[in-house]
DNA sequence: CGACTGCTTGATGTTGCTCAACGTGCGTGG
DNA sequence: CCACGCACGTTGAGCAACATCAAGCAGTCG
């Protein structure tokens, strides 16, 4: 693996951009650029957390392993870093992640990265900015999780590909019906129901991973009112 | 208010240690100590966030109001920092934070603090190991309630009260049943009648909110089977 | 005493899981 | 080439877990 130059990669994280030309050069040097296929385990739970791994593009599962099954966390997209708090809360990762398209990530020595925190401060600041946002938008997704029924949940999921992932009320899922359940919480069956349930209602336009949504406001009221 | 001499606090958090004389005594003089009752509201959601809430002593709940019920979040102990995401990751609370008990809270300017991290790298660096251990926990909170049935979470309450607030399995409960379903996020009904159920079955002994745990394996097995 | 809060218990209805069956498309091996 | 297994998806029936509704009791405060 060459030396990554990260002064000139033009994907930097917002903690990234605060460092100077020789911590660049130091961050380069323990650093290491890495391609993931669809399907690929980018970071496997249980194993110990020796790199910070920042997903510089493409897209991506956090899940856990249950006892019986998956759970998704949640389903992330470049630009970010993958599962910090396992970094520094723990020295073995709480989760995996598993890329769902061609993906990019740099797995940084957390060593360096702990320096870096501890030398500049801008970086450190950005870091917690980071960190902090993740965790309340966690949260919510945790609260409405909770307390919604199946249809909300599942209304959520959809949106989310809508707006945050893909900005277009038309597009394929990059993930299977068996996904989609364990990223709501739910069984696989609710989750087929649910969407030929949409389907029928026109509320979306259903074919086979091909989405169109068609009646968006409805959409979102089933969301809010769980 | 009269400054606050952080120098001389001996239930410092574990970044505050980190800090220098001349550090400590511009936390001291940004800093207000206030006192707080069973009931007292000391966040409010919604509200501009402009100060680091620090408990420095007693119990306290982390809500949030639903559009029609109140969802706990957790229940903290001293010493902790309250909702530090709330301070950095928007400009307003997400959550609520009332006191259980006689309770003790430093409030810290927010820019104060934001001073500290960029100036001493130890101080950021506690402060990421703070979150990062919160956000896990959160994490396998959520994730605990979500795939648990009722009975499960209510076990979970009891052992949490148990084994992480009172570390003794005789103890009177801070919270009334409401708060109790509102933690483990089921009906109060519903976690009524599995406290009457633990009661005959011989694994609580239940007198109103006195609590002892006469079977405590039974109760571990219950909140681990779900 | 009446109003109120906190708690408990029973009856009833709904939600969503489990189990089971079946269709489809794909890759593998005979 | 066909047979087969396998992953994915869909649909139906039955059941268990919970929420909701309703009623009642004890303790407390004004």
């Amino acid at each position: 693996m060459n030396p990554t130059i990260c002064q000139l990669c033009n994907l930097k994280s917002s903690a990234a951009q605060k460092l100077n030309e020789a911590e660049l050069c130091m961050l380069g040097e323990n650093c290491a650029e890495t391609h993931f296929q669809p399907g690929d385990i980018i970071i496997k739970q249980d194993a110990h957390s020796t790199n910070v791994a920042y997903l510089k593009s493409g897209l991506v599962k956090i899940h856990i392993e249950g006892s019986i099954k998956d759970k998704i966390i949640k389903i992330t997209k470049a630009p970010a870093y993958l599962c910090l708090p396992s970094n520094f809360g723990d020295k073995i990762n709480h989760f995996s992640a598993t890329a769902l398209e061609q993906t990019t990530v740099c797995f940084i020595n957390v060593n360096t990265f702990k320096k870096l925190i501890y030398e500049n401060g801008d970086f450190a600041y950005q870091i917690i900015l980071d960190m902090s946002k993740n965790e309340l938008q966690n949260f919510h997704n945790c609260l409405n999780n909770a307390q919604k029924q199946n249809i909300g949940r599942v209304a959520d999921v959809i949106l989310f590909f809508a707006n945050t992932i893909y900005n277009s009320n038309t597009f394929r899922l990059p993930v299977t019906r068996e996904e989609i359940a364990a990223l709501a919480g739910i069984t696989r069956e609710s989750c087929s129901r649910i969407f030929t349930e949409f389907n029928n209602d026109k509320i979306l336009e259903v074919n086979g991973r091909q989405i169109t949504i068609l009646n968006e406001k409805l959409l979102r009221q089933i969301s809010e009112k769980g």
